[in-house]
Formats: structure tokens, sequence, C-alpha cells
DNA sequence: TGAGTTAACTTCGAAATCAGAAGTCAAATG
DNA sequence: CATTTGACTTCTGATTTCGAAGTTAACTCA
């Protein structure tokens, strides 16, 4: 996937990407958050190959997103889970829902809804929040460069005052 | 990118990562949070050959994610702005970004940081949030059966009850 | 016990994708 | 009017990714 190094772009959306860049990455831990655990379950769900999905699996688990203990059910078997690294990526993964439930839609409703378990409640959708806790919207917020910014991440900010690129 | 046809998986998050789920896509709408606009200026900060810049471009303005449209000041020029399908996309993006600047954090510290324009405060972060407005992690939702489910849907649901898949 | 079957992989050749160079074309600049 | 610039397309060879077919070890059933 990365056809430069990312780690060298000195960003965090790349440096994400590196681990999760990847389509079959996203659908795999869509199941996860589903609950699902082996490489047949993966694999027979998603329709993908095996030599994919090893790679990916193998990936997931060396960034430490997943973590992969054999069963002790079946000594063959492994399962793979979700480190609590890899449950901060839900935000990622409902987001990205959302958008497609409402931007991509299908016509007879929501394939999936969400439901907060201790109140029996629809969850409202995913935000960036304020400092106390208000939903803000791409406008309302603006990046500012923080302790390890670089040239090339000023020359990006700088876009901003400058009418018009270069 | 897509092995098989994604539409066809009834599925949120995959009609989503046809538009946008690719390693390039994302790093260019980034930049367009950043108010990036011009086929040069994400060609340079990126370093991506303009064959590929080319087709993403495409995808995105296709999708309607982008909108181009001919810049007043020179007539060569086209501008792609986010519309506010695009717009919506933010959570995404910073989802992304507050995964990495956490998990595979820069040890300088945070490369941007975030500022709410009205107030001037660090934004908190992004969350999914239940219908009175609390940040939820991903182990106080549940997922539930929408009107658009299918059988597939259900049995990837089912996985929640039975101890372990298959 | 031993003939399947299953889980989780490898390996391999074919197909797709990518970067980079070069070329196009229309508009701007000198 | 010659050159440069912006936004592309086309081409090619190198890399990557893919699915199909093994492989190996562990279970299951007769």
């Amino acid at each position: 996937m990365p056809p430069v190094s990312l780690s060298e772009m000195n960003c965090a959306v790349a440096r994400t990407l590196e681990v999760v860049g990847d389509w079959w990455t996203l659908l795999i831990l869509r199941n996860a958050f589903h609950g699902m655990r082996t490489f047949d379950a993966f694999q027979q769900q998603l329709g993908i190959s095996s030599s994919v999905l090893s790679s990916r699996l193998k990936t997931l688990t060396e960034a430490g997103v997943l973590e992969r203990r054999r069963s002790r059910d079946d000594r063959r078997s492994f399962e793979y889970r979700l480190t609590d690294c890899g449950l901060d990526l839900y935000p990622v993964l409902i987001s990205l829902m959302e958008w497609g439930e409402r931007w991509a839609a299908d016509p007879r409703g929501r394939r999936l809804d969400l439901i907060e378990k201790a109140t029996g409640q629809p969850v409202a959708g995913v935000a960036v929040l304020s400092a106390d806790g208000r939903p803000l919207s791409a406008r309302d917020v603006r990046p500012e460069a923080g302790p390890a910014s670089d040239d090339q991440t000023r020359d990006l900010l700088s876009l901003r005052h400058r009418p018009a690129a270069s």
C-alpha cells in the first residue's frame, strides 16, 4: 500500500492509515467489532482470500490492534480479539458507517441500528467535540501547528491564509 | 480496489470505503480539509503521481465529495472544494488523526492541534454519542438489525450470542 | 486406529496497480 | 510569439495484490 514510507510523512492520519488504511482491513475490523474472532469466520463472511486475510491479520496483530490467542476449545484455532488500542478505532468505523448511511443510503433504510446497552436508546452518531462537549463541524475548527510540527506542516497550514494555492 | 463489488455487500461501511477506502484518497481529503484546492498543490505536497491523483480526484468528484470548478483568477486552473457531503467526512479524518496521535504518537508531541474558532479552545476529540450527548465506547453499544438488514447481517449479529464463531 | 475433515496458514503464477517519464492542449506570461 | 504553467492523459516497466491450490497439524467419528 504505501508508495512512500508514511511514517516519514510526519502525519498522524498517515500513521493510522499505515495500519488500517486498506480496504480489507477496515472490513475485518468492522466484523471484529461485531464479535467475529476466527480466521474462517472472517474469510467466509468477507469472501476474502486466505493469503490476504492472513497478511492483514498479521499486520493488525503486529500493530497491537488485535491480539492473537489460541482458542481453548480447539487447539488448532486462534482467536483474534480487539485490544484496547483496537477498540479505540470504534469512532473510525462508526463515522464511516454513519457517512455511508447518510450519503450512500439504502432506499429501504439503515442496515444496522446502534443501541446504547445501558438505556436501549439509539446512539446519536459520531461527532468532533468542543472542550465543553458541544458537537463541532469542520468549519468550526482551525488546525494549528503543534509541538511536533515541521516545515511541511506549516506550509500546509498557511494555505488557509493565502486565498489560492501556489 | 474492490475485489468484489461492495455495493452488493449491503453495508454502509463498505459503501463508504468504495468512495474513500483508499490510501491516497484519505490523504487528499486531509489536505482538502486544510484548504488545499489545486491539482498541483496536491501533487507536490503528497508526492503522488499525476495519473493516480487525477483518477482519485475524478472518483471523489463523481461521488459528490469534491466539487470541481474553474478558478476565476486563472482560467486553466480548477479548484477542488469539499461539498457538504465531503465536509461530513470530517469525523472520519479526525478520528483517524486522533487514533494516530494516541497510538502511533510522535515522541515530541502532536503535530497539529485543533482549535475551536469561536472559543480558541482545543477540541476534545471525536466520540460516538448517546441520545443525550454522552460519549460512548464500543463496549457500551450493541448493533441491532435495521430495516434494510438481510440474512448476512443477521448472521453477523448472532455472533454476539454464540460464544465462538462457527 | 485410521480415514476423513477442519483451522489456519503458505506458495505461486496471473492480473491489477503504481510511479515516473513523456506528451498534449489551452491559457497565461514575458 | 516563444516560453511557461496548470491540468491533465498515455505509456511502460516494476511492484503489489489477488485467488486457487497446496500444506500441516489438530480434531472427529466409526
